[in-house]
DNA sequence: AAGACGTGGAA
DNA sequence: TTTCCAAGTCT
């Protein structure tokens, strides 16, 4: 049946061709078997051959905090949610806004809204049971041709071909793939296809991307350490860090805005909630102005949340992954009225509120030590 | 279908 | 300092 994948060659080809890959994901399981790292979410493949199941719940909780996200971030948020919420009933159960608070500084809040969401549909819907197909897992929110495709390889070891940015990388130098991500990734995907194993599909996935991560790296790429330096072309070339070639991508415009950092006499900050879509969904913030693409440098005091002696307090600058922002501070003392919107909270309570790290930039520029 | 959507670490 | 980027998804 893997045969009738690979259209234009003859059936002595074909079967050529699908010893050579058969080889090629050999090669690549037998050296995770001895390489692959220890993760918190993962199943080992000793503690696999030993009859241990991956929690699905523990699977699609990983993935998706790891999209965008580097292991070594994610690794401290993970065992926080477990922590907090052991199934995917408790996270179903949970308050919206102590999933924002436990994800705050992870960023990409769209996740945590979805990774709720997405929990409450697997709860209701599926009575507390992960669908066990990519077709089902991929309907569910937050839950993208990626992530279906990974869990349904991991936690349910189905032949599913799962790329990301490491299986890309990996692929485009095994075959010099020249033209330019994000065009190229159909026929990336369809050599992940036929390379796509039936036999340990999960570990041969998890291989995949741990090569990309720590051998076939973007950089640098210690070929000498890789199982697959013979069906390297890039390496053959001679050059694979050249591969994956990308589009070339659009400069980063500045916004400039202000922020007000209240404190009363009870020593609280007041803060606010942004709307619940769009940047920094449903987050924590400190009242301020629109953040606009003009940068006449003039501080709109309009924009405090109530009149009084603001002080500058710096100017915060804060990355973003589609523009560059920079904060004007100001603090000022009050009264501590009650105001029509926002709320009060101690400032050595900061750190459990879902406060993005730009605001908690700007805060410590106003308050040095706050956090 | 191209842009929106965070953050921190490495080179 | 600047650039790149790390297990993508949604609209």
């Amino acid at each position: 049946m893997k045969r009738a994948q690979i259209a234009g060659l003859t059936a002595e080809e074909a079967t050529e061709l699908q010893t050579l890959q058969k080889d090629l994901s050999d090669v690549l399981v037998a050296w995770y078997d001895r390489h692959h790292r220890e993760l918190p979410w993962r199943v080992s493949p000793a503690a696999a051959r030993k009859g241990v199941k991956p929690d699905t719940y523990r699977v699609w909780l990983s993935e998706v905090m790891l999209q965008q996200t580097t292991v070594q971030a994610v690794k401290a948020y993970f065992e926080k949610f477990t922590a907090l919420w052991p199934t995917v009933n408790d996270l179903a159960a949970a308050p919206v806004e102590d999933v924002m608070k436990a994800w705050a500084g992870l960023g990409y809040y769209a996740r945590a809204r979805n990774l709720k969401k997405c929990a409450e549909a697997v709860a209701s819907d599926h009575g507390g049971v992960f669908p066990d197909t990519v077709e089902g897992l991929r309907a569910l929110p937050g839950v993208g041709d990626y992530t279906s495709a990974a869990i349904a390889a991991i936690a349910f070891d189905r032949p599913a071909a799962v790329m990301d940015g490491n299986v890309e990388r990996v692929i485009s130098r095994l075959y010099t793939i020249g033209e330019p991500l994000p065009g190229s990734k159909p026929q990336m995907k369809m050599r992940v296809v036929e390379l796509t194993p039936s036999d340990r599909p999960g570990d041969f996935a998890q291989a995949m991307m741990d090569l990309g991560a720590t051998i076939c790296t973007p950089k640098r790429p210690a070929c000498v350490l890789c199982p697959l330096t013979d069906d390297c072309q890039a390496l053959k070339e001679g050059e694979p860090e050249l591969y994956p070639v990308k589009a070339t991508k659009k400069a980063r415009p500045v916004r400039v805005g202000s922020a007000f950092v209240a404190i009363n006499g009870k020593g609280e900050v007041l803060l606010r909630t942004r709307p619940p879509e769009g940047l920094l969904g449903g987050m924590a913030e400190v009242p301020g102005s629109r953040w606009t693409a003009r940068e006449d440098g003039a501080t709109d005091l309009s924009a405090a949340p109530f009149p009084a002696d603001w002080r500058p307090a710096g100017v915060v600058t804060h990355v973003f992954t589609h523009f560059e922002l920079r904060l004007t501070v100001h603090v000022a003392e009050t009264e501590g009225k009650a105001v029509d919107h926002g709320f009060w909270r101690k400032i050595e309570n900061l750190d459990r509120e879902a406060l993005p790290t730009v605001m908690k930039k700007a805060i410590e520029a106003a308050i040095p030590g706050a956090f």
